[in-house]
DNA sequence: ATTTGCAGCTATGCAAGTGTAT
DNA sequence: AATACACTTGCATAGCTGCAA
């Protein structure tokens, strides 16, 4: 969140924390909807959903899959093999996008 | 808006009319972050940011670049040449895609 | 004159599938 | 049982060109 360069400030803030709040009923699912928030592009600093700003469409394909991937990978403990199942990719797939996007399986929350 | 379940309630529209007007320096964006905010897989009615909770990773990427495409599109007044230039994507390529997704030329605002 | 809609074709990228060691 | 690879194959996609509205 310190990277994060809150084009809304205080205002963008306390909304983001309020959207939290009311939107999750699993606890393990806050820390990615931050992530995915805030994971932004550094040069654009333009405001809203963080990879629809992307400047290429190559670009944002890959700043949301790196999303998902990192969010689906939370609601699956990590465990791979569950994940890339309950996606519907190989995991052997999974792995490699995993490497090419820097995911490290050590995080656990 | 109104295919939207709104799982959040009011509460959840609240934030989102405070997020739109936090958000958005041009007028003319409005329209598609509702639009994507809103967009979502009848199959799942999760909670929270749209495209992140379709079933399959396929899927889910069919969704973001739709609504991506949809976003990019609105802000390049529908020209789309000048779109597939913004976006580094072949025109052709663009446009097999929009017939793919379903998205047609004719809507203006 | 520029943009659009679409039909090819080619080249590459990506996911599937398999194997194997840890 | 799950992980971390490597490797091969086939399909899907993107790039490019061309042409008629």
């Amino acid at each position: 969140m310190r990277d994060y360069p809150w084009p809304g400030n205080i205002r963008e803030l306390k909304n983001l924390l309020e959207r939290v709040c009311i939107m999750s009923d699993q606890i393990t699912i806050e820390a990615e909807m931050l992530r995915s928030y805030l994971e932004f592009d550094p040069k654009e600093d333009v405001s809203s959903p963080a990879f629809m700003n992307a400047a290429t469409f190559k670009q944002a394909k890959s700043d949301f899959e790196r999303a998902y991937i990192l969010g689906k990978l939370e609601e699956n403990q990590w465990n791979i093999t569950k994940t890339a199942e309950a996606i519907g990719l190989e995991r052997s797939n999974l792995h490699k996008k995993m490497k090419i996007y820097g995911i490290e399986p050590k995080q656990k929350g």
